[in-house]
DNA sequence: CGTTCAGTTGACTAAGGTCAATTCCCGTGG
DNA sequence: CCACGGGAATTGACCTTAGTCAACTGAACG
């Protein structure tokens, strides 16, 4: 089974021809380090699913100061999902780290397949409440707990091994909502207190 | 048409028929100012639609100190959704700020709602993409701007009236992410320098 | 080698948190 | 109708912690 296939099928079943139906408006995609995937202000609409490498995805201020707000891995889907249900430009830029090689395919295709068949709509359901599930998750810890607790938080992680080790430090910081400068001190101390 | 069903259209259009399967397993529930609708811990799964009356959702600290995170006004949907989608006990509290008047009815009914009819399955797709979207609009404000920020886009938000009118500030403070005392203190910055 | 950029460290500033006292508001009961 | 009680909001003094600015180190890469 493809591993996109697969990904889709454990949110909901989908069967050999339903899933052919997607994978026949799949392009590979290859970006080049430092390369952006999906630039803020763009229309187009693209989902990506990572084969190979990591991104890293940002809101730009309008100072140009950028701020992280989520990274990728392997097996991941990728998009600024919030344009492609809002339909507005993206307010993100997703951007590759390392050399990533991607599936990608256009929203509207999703959005068809959304038309045609229940279990594709479960599936856009199932995503999105995955997603929403992600996203309280992460902003309740940023109301509740101190920068020092969500950086231990990200140490207990399941993807503390892959954020760690392929992940700047200063990505990292504005991850959490501090700067370099903070998130160093807080390791610091972490290290001395133990 | 019932107010809870143009919700429900507004989403996905859903004809009569349909909507009476859901009609027929909703029931009133009034709650007294300062009684909860649903409680930490809890394993039923109820929605609710908020007639009349104003509603706080709150996380609670290990030292029983209270974290708001949400506010429900009339028309709105109210439920431990994350908990329902989960099928985990509820982290979160749902606590009635005035007399307040609900339609309910059990996640169980909508989820076999879903499983009956596709306008139901898009129904749960929009409704979770409209929450993703909201969660992730917070969640960058609050990895983005400063508190004193917050405030000020409170101040512009539709429901501005509602909220500044019927919430006590408190609540609205650590709905901010900051105590009362510095929201009384940002309000008094504000007011003097203009 | 030197250039560059990430990460650390130090000195200082600013802003929110904490604790405590005070005032304000509002509902209740005498 | 007034006095009282209690919670909400404000204010002051002080503390803690993150932000800012700048200097320095060190590793990566051409």
């Amino acid at each position: 089974m493809h591993p996109l296939h697969q990904l889709i099928h454990s949110f909901s079943p989908i069967n050999e021809k339903s899933w052919q139906q997607l994978f026949e408006h799949c392009e590979e995609l290859t970006i080049a380090k430092g390369k952006n995937f999906i630039r803020e202000g763009e229309k187009e609409k693209y989902i990506g699913f990572i084969m190979e490498g990591t991104m890293r995805q940002y809101y730009s201020r309008d100072n140009g100061e950028e701020i992280t707000t989520y990274f990728y891995f392997e097996n991941n889907l990728v998009s600024s999902y919030i344009s492609c249900i809002n339909n507005t430009p993206s307010q993100i830029t997703i951007e590759a780290l390392e050399k990533t090689k991607l599936l990608i395919f256009n929203y509207s295709v999703i959005n068809e397949l959304y038309n045609k068949e229940k279990v594709w709509e479960r599936f856009g359901r199932k995503i999105a409440e995955y997603l929403a599930a992600g996203l309280e998750e992460r902003m309740v810890s940023l109301l509740m707990d101190k920068p020092e607790d969500r950086y231990k938080k990200l140490l207990n992680s399941t993807n503390k091994q892959k954020i760690l080790a392929r992940i700047p430090q200063h990505y990292i910081a504005n991850y959490l909502g501090i700067t370099p400068i903070s998130l160093s001190r807080i390791r610091n101390r972490l290290s001395k207190n133990k």
